[in-house]
DNA sequence: GTGGTCTAGACCACA
DNA sequence: GTGGTCTAGACCACG
């Protein structure tokens, strides 16, 4: 049973959570090479969420290289695979990094305060990952 | 003149980042009570962006209790808005760069070169910064 | 001194407000025939509001025939003056009763109910309308 | 089938106007939690008005906690609304009934008058909507 | 199918 | 000059 969470009133698309709450428990290890996902209607049944949306997700996961599909039997965890050229791994990133950047601006946050908090969450982070795998 | 930056390739609403922006530039005192912003038609003109667009983020700051208009007048600063404590600032940062570390560390950006890229991207805004001053 | 509150939330214009104002104490008597009203300037400053708007709320007034101007001296009221045509009263009193109708049948109220309850505070009215005099 | 009636040459907006019978319809309890209401595109053409003048009215009833929308899906009435009181029917009519007294007054009808007119326009506004409908 | 956003541009009311 | 409303119509994301 997949622990995931949906926040119906946030305005991030419901197919976006799912996938990005899959990604995130591949990446850490909790869904492992080969592991099974739940049946499209299973899943959709237990999110309350109309089928189409998980079928998204499922696709859209698919195509990233995060997930195959089996005909007949079922979609598993692909093993390995890396989602993105290395092109749009960066473009993705930087993406993101222009609007941390503008917002940090507004915030009155000059580059060096962001690099140096930066640092610091990345400590609690790796530290937090440590306990929870303890 | 009112820094504001606007991303069009973004996810996030024009209008929205365009609050979010006011929102910040009054929290940190850069903008203080009763100050007047700038007409809907200029900054419209001054973003590159239709007034309609501007209409909305100042109606919806209005509804928020951070601006009140003058009919005839003009658009100002509510008396009411509260600034960021140095805590809150922190804060609005460190959620923004946890979820920040999360994304790179799915992508597989060591640290480092989370920083290499968002020292290159803020060359890069800073340059386009300027050339829209010039 | 004339006795004028205005509302600036109010979605009617603030030269309507004044107009409304001045245009009950003449019908309830308070102001009456050749009274002088206040100089433009010193009501703008009493009301705290862009003298031309008092202008306005004046030029609307005299244009409807309740106020006279006699250059170099003043703003009066005039005497038994019927502002508007037959015509005009009811196309006035019919906008109106066709937005109250809306509003009552939307409430739930059938045309009986609504002219009952007219009756009925058409008493209350004239009560308290007595009692003031008294 | 939504019974909304506009009138265009009122100088409440459109958007207001259609707001206001929505929250009565809702407050009446002629539209219960968790119905769906016509399609922005099907209200608007109902009311032959722009679909952003009736997009605009949702959008703010929703702010508003009257309204909810499922994305993709639809827009729905809030469980949280609170019906009226007949108490506070009759309290919102009588409040427009002594507007519409004082007025009268002041352009010179007598109650009768007032009530026979009310009369005509009822009439008038029937036969407007017989027509609409067929 | 649904709503969300945005543009282009009109006209009006207000101060 | 200011903001407010509305139209017409485009394109997109979501389910």
């Amino acid at each position: 049973m997949l622990h995931i969470t949906l926040n119906m009133g946030d305005s991030v698309p419901l197919y976006r959570q799912i996938m990005r709450q899959i990604q995130h428990l591949i990446a850490t290890g909790r869904l492992g090479a080969d592991d099974e996902l739940p049946a499209v209607r299973v899943l959709a049944e237990q999110l309350v969420v109309n089928p189409n949306t998980v079928v998204r997700a499922y696709r859209e996961l698919e195509v990233a290289g995060l997930l195959y599909k089996r005909r007949g039997a079922g979609t598993y965890v692909s093993s390995g695979a890396t989602p993105y050229t290395e092109e749009e791994r960066r473009r993705i990133l930087s993406e993101q990094l222009d609007a941390l950047l503008v917002e940090s601006r507004t915030l009155g946050f000059g580059l060096d305060e962001v690099i140096e908090l930066l640092r610091d969450r990345d400590q609690a982070l790796k530290k937090k990952t440590d306990e929870d795998e303890a």
